[in-house]
DNA sequence: ACTATTTGACCTAC
DNA sequence: GTAGGTCAAATAGT
């Protein structure tokens, strides 16, 4: 049994791609046994540049396949200052065949590659439900309102604002689900316990609450806009 | 031409 | 031996 964190869920706002504040890169994808749907694999997009190893994992529920898992190891060791330069790391990056080659930079281990080896550890843990348009399951008749429920806290100090895509099986979703963008927006709470047994206290932002951390318009408000600790504060008394 | 995504193969952990 | 994680070539998209 894992000890217990913090866990979030925070209304959201999705429109085209899922953007959790962080810049991905998708590496693989891959059939799991006993589910229903493939797993995604992603890492930093500046593992290449910075060695940051932080990696997740998404994948779409059995029991609801609009709720994507999504599950996040390591820590970005990659700071703010890369934020401005995604766009440009991204356009100016060898193809895919050969930006994978061998690691470069400190702390990526080199006597044998570290790829290939399991990680252990999770950090935390969110869920992703991405409904279709005839989902009357969206909360509040908005079919672009989205819960998000995050399990413990960013460590690393990088909100980067780059978009990153969730697909899963084109039989299982139409296209317009494949990915959905990710933006707060408000809610009221309660307190419930996951699948794995972290409990914790599910909490919800007002609207007001929402406008005075800063995001300003709903619709426009992107994740990285917000202040952790001032959400944190309002979460938490 | 370049970038993004897919997917089979390979490797490691269990 | 099997399942999961990653690599990297192939393919698709822009």
């Amino acid at each position: 049994m894992p000890s217990r964190e913090t866990l979030r869920r925070i209304r959201v706002k999705v429109s085209s791609t899922v953007d959790d504040g962080f810049s991905w890169v998708k590496y693989g994808q891959k059939d799991i046994l006993g589910t229903m749907y493939p797993r995604s694999y992603f890492r930093c997009i500046h593992r290449q540049t910075k060695g940051c190893l932080a990696t997740k994992q998404v994948q779409p529920t059995d029991d609801d396949h609009q709720i994507l898992d999504v599950i996040y190891y390591g820590e970005h060791t990659c700071d703010q200052s890369a934020r401005s330069d995604d766009r440009q790391l991204k356009s100016s990056r060898p193809a895919a065949s050969s930006n994978l080659q061998e690691p470069q930079q400190p702390g990526l281990e080199q006597s044998r590659p570290a790829a290939k080896r399991r990680r252990k550890t999770v950090r935390w843990k969110t869920q992703v439900r991405v409904s279709s348009v005839q989902d009357i399951q969206r909360r509040d008749g908005d079919p672009l309102l989205f819960d998000v429920v995050y399990h413990g806290d960013h460590t690393c100090s990088e909100r980067a604002s780059l978009n990153e895509q969730v697909t899963w099986p084109r039989s299982s979703a139409s296209s317009t689900e494949q990915s959905s963008t990710i933006t707060y927006t408000a809610a009221a709470g309660s307190v419930e316990d996951d699948e794995e047994g972290v409990t914790s206290a599910t909490n919800f932002l007002s609207m007001d609450d929402m406008l005075d951390l800063g995001g300003g318009d709903v619709i426009d408000m992107a994740f990285p806009s917000f202040d952790f600790d001032a959400i944190d504060a309002l979460l938490l008394g």
